[in-house]
DNA sequence: CCTGCTTCTTGAACATGTTCAAGAAGCAGG
DNA sequence: CCTGCTTCTTGAACATGTTCAAGAAGCAGG
């Protein structure tokens, strides 16, 4: 998959155009009818092609969906510029990132689900976990460092340094609970971010509390030695 | 499918023989060769049916698996008994309780994932958030609220209300953790474990600190209006 | 033991993701 | 413009979950 995207070698400019055709056709039909009643032989037929061409560009169906997620990945990363370099309020910055992705994603809130599915197999090389989703993650991570590093916010250096991770994971949590969301507007998952960004942040700033911040400084050490072992 | 559990009307003594005989061929094949590479055609060979007859009884591979879940919660309800009237310690308690889910769901490490992918899915009842697997999720708060009532810890009413809860979202946080974990003997896996109860534990009396303990109520406001909502 | 109704069982047929051998198209070196 | 190599494309064939019409087996009421 790497390889094919290196433009320089191999692929050629028609091939490029194929595989855009493909995965631009699977997105629309994902969107209109949703992962699962689109079929391979209808991505082919109305891409124009064949079903075993789709499958020289993405070995599966699985696939075309990874190249979903990093579409959204970048859609998000733009959204949120704005935010980024405009307030330095930590719960502002972080409400409008996860706003943002939630406003980036809805239209593929139905299909979402499925996508989750697949994601969530460990050996799936589209679980935000896996090595091959290891790009995507740190991007996202990133997102978060930076929501850390323009605020406002004062904290201990090594909370800071644990917290965009801490924060993508929160996300992850907050997406879960997104893909289970059924209300209209989305209005419980709104509710989630509103009431949930305020405790965070107040929870953050507890860490000054002497007794509090002995088992915060456990804590950092329990996720360190997690991520090391 | 509930009617046919229903032993009085419908179904023949024949009838649950044959049911019982799917179920358990299929756990067998899944567990020595895995959920994907176990074929209805396979375990319906193995078991001496049709493919149809799986189908009479099981509207689906998942719903197997459904069946296998409710198998563990069984085994992981016997399992605890003996803790559970044991110790009063409260870390001693949560940890042997999630220690022992552990060793019940061992066997079924490696498949495990195929589970949590089919279960990931919001449609899907064998969700843990969906309506059908209500029973299980209620069984399995209710080991939670057992280990919290019968333990020394003295918390404010209505945290302790909602405590059960919230610990079972942290077993499927655990859960989620040891679907990925492929250090030898999960190592990682009881790390988790070992370290972050004590840390439950020591976050849980923080609340009686008065600064805390304004945080701690908004949480639980939060908690009741989402499940509210 | 007949009759009619329910429960159970069968296996072929279907749907759909995926593979693969064959060949077409593109292209660089001569 | 040939030759040989790489890239691309095809569609039939395969694997496997699922459905369905047909009928067999069981059983209660007469």
């Amino acid at each position: 998959m790497t390889t094919l995207t290196d433009v320089t070698d191999g692929a050629t400019a028609k091939g490029e155009q194929t595989r855009e055709l493909i995965l631009s056709t699977a997105l629309r039909l994902f969107r209109e009818q949703g992962y699962g009643k689109t079929t391979m032989r209808a991505i082919a037929t109305e891409a124009g092609v064949s079903v075993g061409n789709a499958y020289y560009y993405y070995s599966s169906k699985e696939h075309l969906m990874q190249a979903y997620y990093d579409h959204l990945q970048v859609l998000h990363r733009e959204a949120v510029q704005e935010i980024l370099s405009g307030d330095k309020s930590f719960t502002k910055r972080l409400t409008g990132v996860l706003r943002s992705w939630l406003d980036v994603s809805e239209p593929y809130h139905e299909f979402a689900g499925t996508f989750f599915k697949t994601a969530a197999e460990p050996k799936s090389p589209l679980s935000p976990f896996s090595e091959e989703s290891r790009p995507a993650r740190e991007a996202s991570i990133e997102i978060f460092r930076q929501v850390v590093e323009g605020s406002d916010l004062k904290l201990p250096a090594d909370l800071r340094a644990e917290l965009p991770e801490l924060l993508w994971l929160m996300q992850m949590g907050i997406v879960l609970f997104w893909v289970h969301d059924d209300s209209s507007g989305l209005r419980r998952t709104k509710l989630l971010i509103t009431s949930t960004v305020p405790l965070v942040d107040r929870l953050l700033r507890l860490t000054r509390i002497p007794g509090v911040k002995g088992v915060v400084n456990d804590l950092v050490g329990v996720i360190r030695q997690l991520k090391g072992v």
